[in-house]
DNA sequence: TGTATGCGATACCGTTTGGTTACACAAATA
DNA sequence: TATTTGTGTAACCAAACGGTATCGCATACA
């Protein structure tokens, strides 16, 4: 079960990722997590495993449990090799979207967005 | 090899990665991407089947040769979900932020955060 | 027409993946 | 002290993965 460990394949698998939305919200023990899932306890731990091999989580003991906790900012890495392909799809769209927001610009002028919006977004 | 196909499973082999990184430069046919590799074109033509299956290229066929040209809107898939997460690890302020907003959605709690906060989700 | 090219398809192979059951063991609890 | 709880780990398994070599077959070209 050694083998080439980086975060996009770490993310590729949905019960890995669920397991990152679970954490986001609070930290757990592997047995909590566990209990989210139809899998057995061992397959989580080794989801566990590989998510904290690939810095996506961190452990941290309490006595006999070991809380997992998220450590998202390891997801930048995607973030920005996506990132780099966003042109190639919102492209077309630009115009209009620049349309509507400046249409909602005009209607809501003090709705301040304080998310960094990452601009272009399209669904 | 048919399993699950998706755009996480698929971006998560490097090989691929390079594939599509070449093709948004501009389309090729299967050996011209071929030839940018160490692996043999069958393995190549097999990357690309994945790739075509989940979205991430077309084919465009032209006589004997087969056009690929990447349709990287596919990645915003990979995007909503990595940006979901952005707040984790863009600016320690984030943290606070979230902290007041709670705060703020306790003491009105008729002003709609639209940060979807979702506490606890145990079964 | 004969030959080279581009590519799919098949068969095969070793390794990895994602899962299981079973056991071991320290920490917490009764 | 005895027992329950939280977890790691090992052994095993079927399927999927990533690769290869090879054959076949249109299409293009000499």
């Amino acid at each position: 079960m050694e083998a080439r460990r980086d975060v996009f394949q770490a993310i590729a698998d949905p019960t890995r990722r669920e397991i990152i939305s679970l954490l986001s919200f609070q930290p757990m023990n592997l047995n909590a997590v566990a209990g989210n899932f139809e899998v057995s306890r061992p397959a989580i731990s080794k989801h566990i495993k590989i998510l904290t091999e690939c810095g996506l989580i961190t452990i941290r003991q309490e006595g006999r449990e070991r809380f997992c906790e998220a450590r998202l900012d390891k997801l930048n890495e995607v973030s920005e090799w996506v990132e780099q392909y966003r042109k190639f799809w919102t492209e077309k769209l630009d115009a209009l979207e620049l349309y509507l927001d400046e249409l909602q610009t005009q209607n809501k002028p003090k709705q301040k967005t304080k998310k960094h919006v990452n601009k272009k977004r399209r669904s």
